[in-house]
DNA sequence: TAACAAGGTCACAAGGTCAA
DNA sequence: TTGACCTTGTGACCTTGTTA
């Protein structure tokens, strides 16, 4: 079905077609629910729209346009979609009445569209931006090809070339963890880029010369799409201000990271681990453990400039949000399980896990807590992945209260990009590792919410368990008494 | 007999049967020994169990499988085999409890199984791997067929094709002996791989077009298994990894060597030769030799970045072990017998083969030692074929007192391969040369056992010899001081 | 007629160059 | 010193011709 010219020019001024495949399908997964109002709901199981696209795709953008047509109005639903990867899906609530619909990179299991009444038509156009560009995986920019054994951009191999041709070497760098490589730092530590190159497997018998093989062309799973001018070459201007603020939310999450495990050991002796039970644990959890979280959230949004773009009433509600969420991640990441006994090696403490069964608000989600955590114990992030996780968290647009979401969907948009691309670079062994962390943000959403709902209940349940009641009491005074004053959004250490 | 589903299942999930034939057998040549204890001592003898196979074969891999049977437990043993050539049985114990149980490329005698009495069943699962490749006599790669009278690469037929066509010349090349050509550095110097190819008699006029005569066909002693691929491909990345420890391993040799022999000839003058008798030999052979060969051991191991990845300790249990073995073969292959004068000509002394009968700790093996001696001279062995003889022998897994045992056991069969390969593409007239070369092996080790019993009874007899006495106590004074003070392992010149 | 090698083709990477 | 661009050699794949 080819597109009528009307919609098609629309759709050109619009930059959508140009240099791009497209067709445009009247899709036999759709329902009409006539629901009350004078809107339509139309439920689109995406999992059987899948099955339309040729080969593996990933959902780009999805995008609303209102077109004049023969007999009224026409809703076009624009999908475009790159060979990336199989979608995975996951449900997603999508508002159709912003022309805006999206979510970059993820799949969607079912779209709930409200249609207004006078609406006949609905297209949908499936745009295919198509291959994308294959990474250098030294350092994100786009590859030249496969130069001494690994993909890499021109840069990178007439680094390496020098390097080897001239047998340099450069002065070791003092920095603690290696420094982060991309396109606009890769300059600033040659020591650092030349161990990337060589721990990523370059050398001088890895060449290979000639003719690619057919068969092993580099899989679809490591495509990315870098963004594009209207010639089709890279924006360059758009990689920087991305890079730019994957550097920044890096270093922010190195710096507290660092404060954070630094001030708050719970034991003050280097070896020794404080053992808590289920009597103790809830105060020092509440008491010093969420503070100190808060602290690390704020400390870590504060110093990214995105962050201290948006209203103080907004950067609170962003923080609160994001809280319970980074607490579990970050347990989920520094705990490990030692003889059933649950030890956060870095802050000293441990609880068994039949103590923390007995906890009421905490007992009830160890089970689907410990599953996220495995999963994410499995993937080994490294350190950028984390730091943009934690942006991802900070940054969500749907947290109560907020008045810059559009803003913040596009921060959100940008952060989950630059994240597929450190998970394409640095992850190349699990082809699907980007959607299945989206999966696991959603669930550890949902284990918050749980937990929530678990503290309120136990406020409830207080006038049996006195402790528990205090413990609460003192959490949620605490909380909100620093919400309350701002000290919160202040840097200085709270506690 | 066939495959039951379930078995089948667990091992295709292992990715054993993919692609590969196999067939189940329950064999004739078991033996079940009752033994105290859950347990039944089983023991194959793989000699009758390779009448079983069809054509020859060798034993490319062992593994232990557990599967659940009908009526309890199954154990499964799978071993994969190619129809490369005829297995040349050597003892070995294997562990079946461990999943990996293999020793890939070489042939076993018997093996000693113990199993739980709670296993009902025993399978053997032969998988043939099928034949192989035919590999480029140039570089060793896979040949894709027999151009200009020499099975050769794409790479070295298009190399030596656009040489003929443009009758082109390369710019000589000044390495002494000629340069390794391999995979990954056939493309590093031009002149040598047109000599290597011209020297394998690749010409225009050795063209033989058409199809392959029946009786032309290369014999199944010519194939070579390349590392694969799930897919069926050659796995460029093992293939990699196996000719980089080549170089590495051949570099390191002719770099000791070089140093060995320059430094430590036992006659100043050049046309000289140093003649021993019964009674300076010793002091000599103790003094000067040994330590000498202790450096080349050394010197060898510490240029493989292999041997740097095993501790301290380890790494002091494999040069111990080998030292024996290795001075045993440097003087096979460097020792000439003129006039009854046992002479080695590049460290420039000899002693007379009556004067060495009436040496009480060689004597007693000189005539095992001569006979292995001519054997390994018959071969004439290649620069590379003795340094991975060297680091094979280095390399042994089962020398007291080591930790990382299964990191040497994968490291020695990567060795033996890696052997197999060169033996292969150098002495397509010996076709059976690497089975001798593993029994030869062997054979050394026992000699060097039978040495050291000797010069330990010497020291018993020494009341009556002092002259034997002093040597037995200067030389095991000498290397047990040599352990102690670590300067076996300081790459430093030692006396 | 099917197997098989020569020879051509061109995608591709090494290495050099030189302006920034 | 860097990296975009250029020249040149390499080798995977294809077409064409030869032979058992
Ligand atoms: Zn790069
Ligand atoms: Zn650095
Ligand atoms: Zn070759
Ligand atoms: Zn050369």
């Amino acid at each position: 079905m080819s597109l009528r010219a009307d919609i098609r020019k629309e759709l050109v001024s619009e930059g959508v077609l140009i240099q791009h495949s497209y067709r445009v399908l009247e899709l036999p997964c759709l329902e009409r629910n006539q629901s009350d109002g004078g809107h339509q709901q139309m439920t689109v199981n995406l999992k059987e729209l899948s099955v339309l696209f040729t080969g593996s795709h990933v959902i780009c953008s999805l995008k609303a346009y209102k077109c004049k047509g023969d007999g009224g109005e026409v809703k076009l639903l624009c999908i475009t979609t790159t060979e990336v990867s199989a979608p995975k899906p996951f449900a997603r609530q999508l508002d159709m009445e912003e022309q805006v619909l999206w979510k970059c990179g993820t799949a969607f299991h079912v779209l709930q569209l409200d249609i207004e009444s006078s609406c006949r038509e609905i297209l949908f156009l499936i745009v295919n931006l198509g291959e994308g560009h294959i990474l250098c995986k030294i350092c994100g920019d786009k590859a030249s090809g496969f130069h001494y054994g690994v993909f890499s951009c021109e840069g990178c191999k007439g680094f390496f070339r020098r390097t080897i041709r001239h047998q340099l070497t450069y002065k070791p760098c003092d920095t603690p963890s290696q420094c982060l490589i991309m396109r606009i730092s890769r300059n600033r530590c040659q020591y650092c880029r030349l161990q990337k190159c060589i721990s990523l497997g370059m050398s001088h018998e890895a060449v290979r010369l000639g003719r690619c093989p057919k068969k092993s062309r580099p899989s679809s799973n490591s495509f990315f799409r870098l963004p594009q001018t209207q010639q089709g070459h890279v924006d360059l201007d758009r990689q920087l201000k991305t890079e730019q603020m994957v550097l920044y939310v890096h270093e922010a999450y190195k710096y507290s990271i660092k404060l954070f495990e630094e001030c708050q050991p719970f034991s003050n002796r280097c070896d020794e681990i404080l053992r808590c039970d289920h009597t103790n644990f809830p105060t020092i959890f509440f008491t010093q453990y969420v503070p100190s979280i808060v602290m690390f959230i704020t400390t870590l949004a504060k110093k990214i400039p995105q962050f201290l773009d948006v209203s103080q009433e907004d950067q609170r509600a962003l923080i609160k949000g994001s809280i319970l969420e980074i607490a579990f991640l970050y347990d989920a990441t520094h705990v490990k399980l030692i003889q059933d006994w649950w030890t956060n090696t870095k802050l000293k403490f441990s609880i068994s896990r039949s103590h923390l069964e007995q906890m009421s608000f905490i007992g009830k989600i160890i089970e689907k807590f410990w599953s996220l955590m495995e999963k994410v114990h499995k993937m080994a992030l490294t350190d950028v992945e984390m730091s943009l996780i934690c942006a991802l968290l900070i940054f969500s647009p749907d947290r109560e209260g907020l008045t810059t979401i559009r803003y913040l969907e596009n921060l959100e948009t940008e952060l989950a990009m630059a994240l597929k691309c450190q998970l394409i670079l640095n992850h190349s062994d699990l082809p699907y590792i980007f959607v299945h962390l989206i999966d696991i943000i959603i669930e550890l959403r949902g284990v918050s919410a749980l937990y929530l709902e678990a503290v309120l209940e136990s406020k409830r349940l207080a006038i049996q368990f006195r402790l528990n009641a205090a413990v609460t009491f003192s959490f949620k005074f605490k909380v909100l008494h620093l919400f309350k004053t701002n000290r919160l959004l202040s840097t200085r250490k709270i506690m």
